[in-house]
DNA sequence: TGGAGCTTGAG
DNA sequence: TCAAGCTCC
């Protein structure tokens, strides 16, 4: 026995958690920590969702959320010290600031004479089993999910929640949660629909496999249809593990369907693998031929993408859509990354930061791995000639316009066939459209402009 | 997990 | 006239 603390950072859940697990076997001090340098790095969406899941988490605790203040070098083995305790456990992570931290700070406590324990519980395979036959990591998702994932030991059984012997905190320190919100009140219409949470996420799961998963494989990719599991913040967040999301569609009858959403999952692993592998993977190309890439500074542009006033429609609708809801439908994703990379130039990395301050999904891993993967600079890439068209993008994935129609109010004043592309409507059809810009580029000449960029590359 | 431009052939 | 198929970017 003794006094075992658990400290809670990307697992903010009970159930399906071996390291809770493992602190269960003592009486638990479960602790959350605000480290000043990792507030910084946070997104203000993340911050959000982090503050809404803290309360669910501290609930399902019995309100015994210890929350710590102060960088997790010093005031971690401090609190340690002074409540006596035994035994340390947590959930590993596998970004490299994370990893650095964690290395610096077990080094710390074992030489203070504490255990500790750091298990995995936020992937399926751990990133370093998964190497091809001469040793080298995979750089291409197939073989990695075939060869490296499927042919290993399947992912491991969730695990039931651990019956908790709490130590009783002695006293409130709730309101430390307050500097996670943002000082205007956007975020309280960004939440509408959201459920933080371990229950939340264990609800949205069953509604996911109850609903869209029958006939996923085709309507994921219509951005009006709700055909998504939406389970991308939870899963950052560590209110579900992957095992646990895995295990359960396992468990249903095998289709098409479950075969892609159980290679979505896969993925995340892949994206999980390249930064634990290439942890400069947020800032550098994985592919250093585009480090000679002609990038073009245009902050103007820049800041009607992040706004959605591109007059590009679906582009417009995806960019309106994350700021309102602090999410993107993936589909969307891609085209408005496309846009922003190939038919503005403008580097993937600000695409990213983008990404990662307005997202309440934003990842360090699929983050990079995704927007490299759109500009080309990366592993498995899509080639870098494959441009998206947003128009036909649009006409094809939101036939009637219902998905642009909800984010960009402005273009129902048009008839749905001109709602895709407004600028080649007849003139005394545009002039119903009040406020709405002109497209900031023209397409066939951007895309013209992005290829001569691509071809002058060594 | 593309698109543009071209040819071909049905209608 | 246009969908389908092919090639190249």
């Amino acid at each position: 026995m003794g006094k075992h603390l658990h400290w809670f950072r990307k697992d903010l859940r009970l159930a399906d958690n071996p390291a809770l697990s493992r602190a269960a076997k003592g009486d638990v001090l479960p602790v959350y920590l605000f480290d000043p340098s990792e507030l910084a790095a946070m997104g203000a969406a993340s911050k959000v969702w982090l503050f809404h899941s803290l309360h669910a988490l501290n609930q399902s605790l019995d309100g015994q959320l210890r929350l710590l203040s102060g960088p997790s070098q010093t005031a971690l083995p401090e609190f340690v010290a002074q409540n006596e305790i035994t035994t340390v456990t947590w959930t590993r992570r596998y970004d490299p600031a994370g990893i650095e931290m964690d290395q610096a700070l077990k080094a710390t406590l074992q030489g203070n004479g504490v255990e500790v324990h750091s298990l995995n519980g936020s992937l399926l395979w751990e990133p370093w089993d998964a190497k091809k036959p001469d040793g080298t990591p995979y750089r291409v998702f197939t073989p990695f999910y075939k060869r490296g994932c499927q042919a290993a030991a399947p992912p491991r059984a969730p695990l039931p929640a651990p019956k908790l012997d709490l130590v009783k905190k002695p006293h409130d320190d709730l309101a430390l949660l307050d500097q996670l919100l943002p000082d205007r009140d956007w975020h309280v219409d960004m939440m509408d629909g959201w459920n933080p949470g371990e229950a939340g996420a264990r609800i949205a799961l069953e509604a996911f496999i109850d609903g869209p998963l029958d006939g996923y494989k085709s309507d994921r990719d219509v951005p009006a249809a709700n055909a998504t599991s939406r389970l991308s913040p939870h899963l950052h967040f560590g209110e579900i593990s992957p095992n646990q999301i895995w295990h359960a569609i396992a468990k249903q009858p095998t289709t098409h369907d479950t075969a892609h959403f159980k290679s979505e999952l896969a993925w995340r692993e892949f994206s999980y693998h390249l930064l634990y592998r290439h942890p400069d993977l947020d800032h550098k190309n994985l592919n250093d031929k585009f480090d000679a890439f002609p990038w073009r500074d245009d902050d103007a542009a820049l800041q009607r993408w992040q706004r959605g006033q591109t007059g590009i429609p679906i582009v417009d609708a995806g960019m309106r859509e994350l700021w309102q809801t602090g999410y993107m439908h993936n589909r969307v994703r891609m085209i408005v990354a496309s846009f922003l990379i190939k038919n503005l130039l403008i580097h993937w990395r600000e695409g990213l930061a983008w990404f990662h301050d307005t997202l309440v999904d934003a990842d360090p891993a699929n983050n990079a791995a995704s927007w490299q993967w759109v500009a080309g600079s990366g592993a498995d890439a899509a080639p870098y000639f494959r441009i998206f068209n947003p128009v036909t993008q649009a006409r094809k994935f939101d036939a009637e316009a219902t998905y642009i129609t909800t984010y960009v109010p402005e273009l129902a004043a048009l008839p749905v066939k001109h709602r895709h592309a407004p600028w080649e409507a007849p003139a005394e059809i545009r002039k119903a459209l009040q406020g709405y810009p002109e497209p900031l580029v023209d397409l066939k000449d951007s895309r013209a402009r992005a290829l001569a960029a691509f071809s002058s590359l060594p």
